[in-house]
DNA sequence: CAGTGGTCTAGACCACCCA
DNA sequence: GGGTGGTCTAGACCACTGG
């Protein structure tokens, strides 16, 4: 089944209503076991909701990691009910030192966006946020007004990532830092260090640097197959 | 298809060969289709292996996590080639206060397993593991060796956990645990914190604590739909 | 009620693995 | 060659949704 990649290519926008399986069934000229099991693999990849009785629509991106629950920061502070404020340090185009180029592939001296925020709950500093983003990528990058829309929410919005990977650690901070979430000597962060792939290669690096005191990554998990057939 | 419980439940044992989809559908009496679909869910949730020509095997139990990709430590130690030991500081039975009462849903004063285990990787302390049980869902916790055999391991053979929870900080070490784990004043620790259930109950609570220099917790992942139909 | 998805059957052809 | 899983078809019945 090489068939539907308009409905991930985004033909569809998202919660738009894909045609029914009968209707899907004449216009590939399938079988409706076949057109059903397509469907429903979408749907466990996530990229569908079906409804029986309704009609099958597609799923907006979801928050990009399955590993790691780790939502647009913004959405995770709105949904507390708190405010969100974002604090753009810098944007810009660096040149790519040896340690980035290899990240990226890409010789070195080569430009890569570069960004620094800081977000607020409440006005309190909760996550400073740096990331490395290639323009091959996303090359509007630089011209993005970060405090009206998340990095990650523009992102998201330009691709997918096929492929992440993530490292957390506790770190002591650098005094920069400490500076820029206002946080005491001695206490210790959490950092997360994310970087993501598409087929065409590297996309992005960042590291998410939070107060220990402010701030922890949580998850909750359903175990598969828990309830069905097993 | 509430049919097959037999093959979740370990009626087969860890990579045991399972009947043929032709033998499986006389067996239950259902279609070569039907067989497949079973099968093929059973594969994606991560509970049989499959190959083309050869057959269908009984996938042992997975890392636990799918979200975290944490595996058992010693495992983790062993697969960078490096020696693991683990010390037994105590395993224990002890009165519930009132937070672990409520944490696992009984009374206070009820009787839960304990136990604290460093572990060591060539001789360098890099884990505190500190767990409260169930005696519900581990009745022989107590009774284990776990210098022989991991805590991980062990729990993973008792039973699968139906739900997990994760959360993840960095912390200033307690002092106690700074003993334990042989570290500097002011080095920060990341500290993760497990919870899991079974459709009976709380099953366990655990502490994982590991000196920021030492340790990292990383995860890879392939995002979904990345080559199939989508 | 008509339309949707959920499920199952019976049969077919294929690619792959291994003796 | 015989057995395995991978895939697809054509048709059927059901449960649920909505007007």
């Amino acid at each position: 089944m090489y068939l539907m990649e308009r409905i991930a290519s985004g033909e569809w926008g998202d919660g738009a209503r894909i045609p029914s399986e009968y209707e899907l069934m004449e216009i590939f000229a399938a079988s409706r076991m076949t057109v059903h099991r397509a469907l429903r693999e979408m749907q466990a990849d996530g990229f569908l909701r079906r409804a029986q009785g309704v009609g099958s629509f597609v799923q907006g991106p979801k928050p990009q990691s399955a590993l790691l629950e780790i939502t647009d920061i913004a959405d995770d502070i709105l949904a507390r009910g708190h405010a969100h404020r974002a604090e753009i340090v810098v944007v810009e185009r660096v040149k790519a030192d040896a340690g980035l180029a290899a990240a990226f592939e890409m010789r070195a001296g080569g430009k890569i966006f570069h960004s620094v925020i800081v977000h607020f709950e409440n006005e309190v500093p909760v996550q400073l946020e740096e990331r490395f983003v290639s323009p091959a990528f996303a090359p509007d990058y630089g011209a993005q007004d970060f405090s009206a829309r998340t990095t990650a929410s523009y992102l998201q919005r330009v691709g997918r990532a096929a492929q992440v990977e993530h490292v957390i650690q506790a770190v002591s901070p650098a005094p920069l830092t400490r500076k820029l979430l206002r946080i005491a000597a001695g206490e210790p962060c959490l950092e997360l260090t994310r970087r993501t792939w598409t087929e065409a290669g590297p996309a992005t690096k960042s590291a998410l640097t939070h107060p220990g005191s402010r701030y922890s990554l949580g998850s909750r998990y359903d175990a598969p197959g828990s309830k069905k057939p097993g």
